[in-house]
DNA sequence: TTATTTAGACTAACCAGTTAGTTAAAATGG
DNA sequence: CCATTTTAACTAACTGGTTAGTCTAAATAA
């Protein structure tokens, strides 16, 4: 019996000595506090541009505390993106889940993505900024969390292929191609933002970037398109 | 008349006091030596990570030359930026030249990002990195050679829509989404090759990218798909 | 002469991580 | 019930390594 919630796979494969409270169903404020402190540092600068001071001062934390609960810098890296992919994967397990045709669960996939995206906005750009560095962190998460995922998403186009629903396209790539669409929009938003003059984030921008990827899959993928978003003749 | 090839917008509007040798056409051996390791580094750990030492031991100079050229660690990775941009914006060009149709004129843009990237395997990671951060530098960029080239592209994208050679989208939306393919691919490159264990830059890869984006616009995009692309019945 | 380049020591700021404790609250024991 | 010990949470101040940027003095082109 594991009287924890979660089996704290972080904790068992890292090896780490983590304090009582963290491996607890209901961590102290502070740590939610610091975790999330963390997590936007991380997101706007990454490992190497975060400062730990500065971690501390926006959790309203003395920086000791920071390495009391979490041991370096390192793991306090490892520990946001951990805490975020488990969400993640809850998340994403839901729209896996019933017996619903490959149409319904691909799109379920993208709908499940943006409103966990939606729901932690620093999300795109941590994973964006781990796959570009990839240290050993991401080794593990890879294996961990992305990889169940990628697997599953692919069943699901392959086997919307071997129906006749989808066109036969390779479904790796069209994994990287719907990940990539929906991920780097996040990524740059903040920027984009700026560079446009309105909230890139505003609910109708982001109702924007949802239709057009649907619209965007029903025709690159599927081979009848639904009618309701079908192209009207000029 | 201006001698130099280069108007040097970076001089120009950013006022640097640049020596004589960074204007001409011919820069010296160590310039050009420390563009490239500068690009190498900057691409890795991104400004916050990348070293000057380290820069100026991979360029075989000594790091006093660094500020010689360019005043300050900020400067050269502005610098870097800027050559890689010009660049892009030659290569692009000319795929934009020319007065063939909007589907041709579109995947000759594919094409060209595609050689251009191979060219310089740093430059995805080196974009996505200023996207992500968006400081000043970013700013620049993205008036002085990123809009312009997504102002092209919309421009083809919208003429064949109108023309009814492609479905009507919006040309925004389908600007970043192809850019989005075909970029994060690259900036993921050295990280999925080490996932996956093969060599995501590898010819066939490459090749199999390339293929699985021009199949997703023609089916995504293009009423009429090319029959040599088309799918086959299962 | 003037522009380029080196060696290498230097500094001032920065920054991850530590130390040596304090505080508060709970457990223990009489 | 009150005194004392223990434990977890937390802090101010410090340490030592790192790093951007500088300086000097000299060598080498162009």
């Amino acid at each position: 019996m594991n009287t924890s919630p979660q089996p704290d796979a972080l904790t068992k494969v890292h090896g780490l000595r983590i304090p009582a409270a963290l491996r607890g169903a209901k961590r102290p404020a502070t740590v939610e506090r610091i975790l999330a402190a963390a997590e936007r540092m991380f997101a706007e600068g990454g490992m190497a541009g975060a400062r730990t001071d500065e971690i501390a001062r926006a959790a309203r934390v003395n920086k000791a505390l920071l390495y009391y609960y979490f041991s370096s810098k390192e793991n306090l890296h490892l520990a946001v993106l951990d805490a975020l992919f488990q969400q993640l994967v809850v998340a994403v397990e839901a729209a896996f889940s019933g017996d619903s045709l490959p149409r319904q669960r691909l799109l379920a996939y993208v709908d499940a993505y943006f409103d966990f995206i939606l729901r932690h906005p620093n999300y795109p750009r941590l994973v964006q900024r781990e796959l570009m560095e990839g240290g050993k962190n991401l080794v593990w998460i890879a294996r961990q969390y992305m990889r169940p995922i990628q697997v599953k998403l692919s069943r699901i186009l392959e086997a919307g292929v071997a129906r006749g629903e989808f066109r036969p396209v390779d479904s790796t790539q069209t994994v990287m191609t719907i990940n990539a669409m929906i991920v780097s929009y996040f990524a740059v938003a903040p920027v984009l933002s700026q560079v446009l003059g309105r909230d890139a984030l505003a609910k109708e921008a982001v109702a924007a970037r949802r239709r057009a990827i649907l619209d965007f899959l029903e025709h690159g993928l599927l081979r009848q398109p639904a009618r309701s978003r079908a192209a009207r003749k000029p």
